[in-house]
Order: structure tokens, then C-alpha cells, then sequence
RNA sequence: UGGCCCAUGGUGUAACUGGCAACACGUCUGAUUUUGGUUCAGAAGAGUCUAGGUUCGAGCCCUAGUGGGCCAACCA
């Protein structure tokens, strides 16, 4: 077994380092944190692979944590669905943990520091704290409650924690610097009083702690080892790590903040709060519309759990901003449902192909090849019969050496089928085309291993079957936004760059086995793109969602 | 009048303790092909933000500058 030495990312280099210098590889422990407020979306999805990438690497065990401190914005419908999407992604967590469950540790944490003289209610309004929080450039003020009594401090903590007070009036805050180069060391906030209900602790708490209190202590709690985060958390590494000294054991892990460059995609956006926009204004039917870059978004539009994983993986680990290309993505989609997804017939934007010299009544069933790059697919039947819809854009009256598809005089096979040859067009007194003509070659048919049917013709085209044909309702997507980085203007808002088209829906013919077909399957409507079948699909009316077109070399050179 | 982070082809990521800048996507050729898909073969495209310094040798180390990002929520 040669081990290509793949390339690492500054991650593994630094676990690689720890070990190097002794850690204990038994102790190495990650974890996923999400805030559950929300959908998650491929920036998510990013952190996720990463985090149980390494657990898998390193035969390490990592949490789930649910990063719940804020009753106003969470709820459990966001945990279920976190849960949902890592497990379709095909991750496992060792163990789903919250940070509610530690409130009790934090609060007796918290008691201790201000025995400590570490921390202090402070009771001005959060206008007042503002102000004397200072600049960046300006140092701050200390406040005129700094320097309470313990006694006093554990007291007015205790009546924020039994609910005696208001919300506003009193918070706890450490005791640091409010001098401090690093405006979160400036007595940064750890307590507030918020008289609601949480979705896991209900009304047993009144008071809820901060994100920078929270955190730390709650990877130490678990021991994690490393704890992994993105690159705005960089300043909250020094707060991190002086909350951490303050409860430490020696003896104890100590988990170690690491910051990474999020992910950005081109041509969509990945702030939570705008895409609640879209959803709000009805830009798109739901989180999981698929347009949107959420996890339940990109499984609606046919992305699968590999072609994501891939994704993530390419795109690497960094510190540098960055913008990925969508058609990277598209890149890993594409490479995973060419080998998975079945070849299927389909018509979206039909015209009538009259074969004149097929018999009348006459049908049959062809051959074919369920998927060229898969052996095991097999066969299925195709009918066959005089009247067929090709698709508009085959077919051109007259057309230069360029164009192989069907024109008048010119032949082209259907695929599993036909040579036939153009011959005449039936036109409305608008010059729309109505009709086309065209004869076969009865020798020809597919895989009959007669020479007729060895002949090369340039073009193949695919088809439908009238008669036999199962409508459906196809939905096309385009990029949701018109430019590469809608959020990245400062003067102007991104719904401003919405793409009007992102949405086209058309009423397509399929081959008849796709009345069979089932709610998520996925398929390559040949020379068309992959497609998978949306659950909005009712018995009899099935709804398909186009995930990517196929590459197209020939719309290239046509547009250009 | 601050602090911290970052800077490599169009995009993203590599280059282990300094040793001829690599891989993927994208782009462009050509071959194969009953999908203008796939596959295969190949090409173009950066001399690593700038200026100094250390060194036999710097994308890697040092200094300064420039550019970008983050930091003043009782959000995470």
C-alpha cells in the first residue's frame, strides 16, 4: 500500500505538530458547534467535513454541540434539522451535547470568579457600557461599579440568576482591561438576564451566559482537544484562552482555538440573516428551496452527500478570504452522478417529428443502455412510433457544417433508434414550426449490427414518443444572483442583484419507465443534465428539479 | 494617530526543518464516442503584493511599506 502523501492543510499540521511534540493521540477530540437558529448552509457544511474529517483521520471522536445560549433565536426545529443534515452528509457524532447542559457548571464557574474578584455585576444600561467600552483606537473607562464588594457581586448575581431583577438592569462582567488593545478584554460581558423561556432548560434559567463564556469552557468540559472555528473568531482567541485560565485543572486538556477562512461561493450568498431575507420575501418558496445554498437546499436540488464531501475537500482548509467558483461545485456533481445516475429520455421544450414513411399503428420497444459508465445498470425498453418530439433547438431548416443536429436534407440518428433524414417542415401562417417531416432508414435501427445501422452520422439526437409520453413539470434553475459576490458591495443591497430567471419552470415529455420514478432519484435526461425528482411530486404529476446541465461545449460556441 | 489576521496563474489550494513553483477547477487544442456528455492525449496561463535585509541559495526567515479582512451586540 503506497501512501501518497497528500498534500495537508494548516490544521493537520498543527495536530501533526502537537503529536509530534507528545500530545497523547487518544486525546484528540473535535467538535461541530452550530448556534441552532437557523438552516445550515455549505459554509456549514465546510466547517462539518473538516471537523469530522479529522475525527475520521485521526480515529478521533467528535461532539455535536449545540451552541444554545440564546433562547430568543433558537428552537428545536433548527436542532432537528441540524441533526438531519449531518447525517445525510454521512457523518456520525460521538456525542450530542448542549451547551444549556452546562449552565449549572458555568454558573458555579462564574460564582467562583467573583470570589476571585475576577468578575462583577455591573448595573448601568447598555448604552452607558457602550460608551465606555472606548474605540479601537481610544481605550475605554472602567465602570463606576467595577469595584463592588464580593459580597455585593454575589448577592446582586444571585437575584439576576433567581429572576429578581429585570432584564437590562444588571449583567455580570469579567474583570480584565479596559485599556485593552483587544476591545473583548475590556470587561467583555458574561452574564445577562433574559426572562425567557429556553427550548431545552425552559424557565429554570434566568440568567444566560455569553458566547466567549460559554464556548471555551464548554470544549473544556468536553475535553476537546482542538476547537476549530472561522476567522472572525481570530480576537476572541485571547478571551478564550484568559477565561479558560481561570477554571483550568492542571492535568486537564486544554483545548487549543484554531481560526480558518470561511467559505464563500460565488453568485449566492451565506449570511443566515439574508437568506432568512429571501425566504421572508418569498424570493424563494422555502430554506430548502433549491436555490438556496443551505444543506436541505443543495439535497432538493439533487447535490449528493459525496459530490459535497468532494467539494469540501478540493476547496482545502486556509486562512485566506476567498470566493470558490460555483462551478467547482458543479464540477463535483457532475463527477458523481455520471457514474451513479441512470440515462433517461426527455423532451423539455418539444416539436412535433413526423416520421412519413413509419407505419401508422406500428410501435416498438428498443433497447437501452441504462448508464455507458456503469456495466451493471443494464437495460430497459423504449417505445418507439411515427409521431416524436425532439427538442426545438435540434432542428434547423438550414444550417451551416457546424451545427450536427437535424436540418432539412441532412441526417441524424435518435439515439437507441433511427437514422433518419429531414425533409420538410409544417409551418403556422406565422412561420412557426408546427411540424417537421423527416423518413428513416428501416436498416438502421440501433444495435440490429446491420451496415446500415453502422453508418456514422454526425448528430444524435433524443426524443420522446407522443403517444407514450409521461408529462411532467421540469424546474430549471439558474443562479440565484447576477454577480459573483452580491454581498460584497457596500453601497448596494444584494436583492438589488437578484436574477430574475433563477426559476424556469417548463412542462417536459419522458420516456414512460419515469412514471416509475420516486421522490429524490436522480437522473441524466440525456444531453440535457441531471435531474432528480422533487417531493412537491404527486401521484401521477411528477415534479423534477434540474440539479446541473451537463457541460456543453456546443452552447459555448454558439454564444460566443 | 490602535491591535490582530491575511497576501502564490482567472479561481481555490500545495510546496515537510530555506534547494529549478505543483495539483484541481476553469480556458484552449486534438483523438475517441449512438449523449456536442464521459474518457484519453496535450497546450496556454503565476516567477509567489512592493522595497530592502539575512543566506551560496528566499514563496518560505527578518524589517518596512502597500492592499484586503476582522475588532467598539446584554448575537454567535
Amino acid at each position: 500500500m503506497s501512501e501518497e502523501k497528500k498534500p495537508l492543510n494548516f490544521i493537520e499540521h498543527i495536530i501533526n505538530e502537537d503529536l509530534k511534540a507528545g500530545y497523547d493521540p487518544a486525546k484528540l477530540k473535535f467538535r461541530f458547534p452550530p448556534e441552532p437558529n437557523g438552516y445550515l448552509h455549505i459554509g456549514h457544511a465546510k466547517s462539518i467535513c473538516l471537523n469530522f474529517g479529522l475525527g475520521e483521520q485521526y480515529n478521533a471522536p467528535v461532539n455535536l454541540r449545540f451552541d444554545d445560549t440564546n433562547p430568543i433565536k433558537e428552537e428545536q426545529e433548527f436542532v432537528d434539522a441540524i441533526k438531519r443534515d449531518i447525517k445525510w452528509l454521512g457523518f456520525e457524532w460521538a456525542e450530542e451535547c448542549y451547551a444549556s447542559d452546562y449552565f449549572q457548571q458555568l454558573y458555579e464557574w462564574a460564582v467562583q470568579m467573583i470570589k476571585d474578584g475576577d468578575a462583577y455585576v455591573d448595573s448601568q444600561p447598555s448604552s452607558a457600557i457602550a460608551e465606555q467600552k472606548g474605540t479601537p483606537t481610544r481605550p475605554g473607562t472602567n465602570s463606576p461599579y467595577r469595584s463592588r464588594s464580593v459580597e455585593e457581586n454575589l448577592m446582586l448575581f444571585e437575584k439576576m440568576k433567581n429572576g429578581e431583577t429585570r432584564e437590562g438592569e444588571h449583567v455580570l462582567r469579567a474583570k480584565i482591561d479596559m485599556a485593552h488593545t483587544n476591545m473583548l478584554m475590556r470587561d467583555p460581558v458574561m452574564y445577562r438576564v433574559l426572562h425567557k423561556s429556553h427550548h431545552r432548560t425552559g424557565n429554570k434559567w434566568m440568567i444566560y451566559p455569553m458566547y466567549d463564556w460559554a464556548h471555551g469552557e464548554s470544549d473544556y468540559i468536553e475535553a476537546v482537544s482542538h476547537s476549530f472555528c472561522t476567522l472572525e473568531f481570530v480576537m476572541h482567541r485571547e478571551l478564550y484562552e484568559w477565561f479558560l485560565e481561570k477554571v483550568y485543572t492542571q492535568g486537564d486538556v486544554k483545548p487549543k482555538q484554531r481560526e480558518f477562512a470561511r467559505l464563500n461561493l460565488s453568485y449566492t450568498i451565506m449570511s443566515k440573516r439574508k437568506l432568512a431575507e429571501l425566504v421572508r420575501q418569498k424570493v424563494v418558496s422555502s430554506w430548502d428551496d433549491p436555490r438556496m445554498p443551505t444543506i436541505s437546499g443543495l439535497r432538493r436540488r439533487g447535490y449528493t452527500p459525496a459530490s459535497i464531501r468532494r467539494f469540501a475537500e478540493t476547496i482545502g482548509v486556509a486562512k485566506r478570504e476567498n470566493i470558490i467558483d460555483v462551478s467547482l461545485l458543479e464540477f463535483c456533481a457532475r463527477e458523481d452522478l455520471n457514474k451513479t445516475a441512470p440515462r433517461v429520455m426527455a423532451v423539455l421544450d418539444p416539436v412535433k417529428l413526423v416520421i412519413t414513411n413509419y407505419p401508422e399503428d406500428q410501435e416498438e420497444w428498443l433497447e437501452a443502455e441504462n448508464n455507458p459508465e456503469d456495466d451493471s445498470a443494464g437495460f430497459r425498453k423504449v417505445p418507439f412510433s411515427r409521431e416524436l418530439y425532439i427538442e426545438r433547438e435540434d432542428f434547423k431548416e438550414s444550417a451551416n457544417r457546424k451545427f450536427f443536429r437535424l436540418s432539412l436534407g441532412k441526417e441524424v440518428r435518435l439515439k437507441n433508434a433511427y437514422i433518419i433524414k429531414g425533409e420538410d417542415v409544417v409551418k403556422d401562417e406565422a412561420g412557426n414550426i408546427l411540424e417537421i417531416h423527416c423518413t428513416y432508414d428501416p436498416n438502421s435501427r440501433s444495435g440490429s449490427g446491420t451496415p446500415e445501422s453502422q453508418r456514422k452520422v454526425k448528430g444524435t439526437l433524443h426524443w420522446v414518443s407522443i403517444k407514450h409520453a409521461v408529462e411532467a413539470e421540469v424546474r430549471l434553475y439558474d443562479r440565484l444572483f447576477e454577480v459573483e459576490a452580491p454581498d460584497g458591495d457596500k453601497d448596494q443591497d444584494f436583492m438589488s442583484f437578484l436574477n430574475p430567471n433563477s426559476l424556469e419552470v417548463v412542462r417536459g415529455y419522458l420516456e414512460p419507465s419515469m412514471a416509475e420514478a420516486k421522490e429524490f432519484e436522480q437522473y441524466q435526461f440525456q444531453r440535457l443534465g441531471y435531474f432528480n425528482v422533487d417531493p412537491d411530486s404527486k401521484e401521477g404529476a411528477l415534479v423534477f428539479n434540474r440539479t446541473v446541465t451537463l457541460r456543453d461545449s456546443w452552447a459555448k460556441m454558439a454564444n460566443s
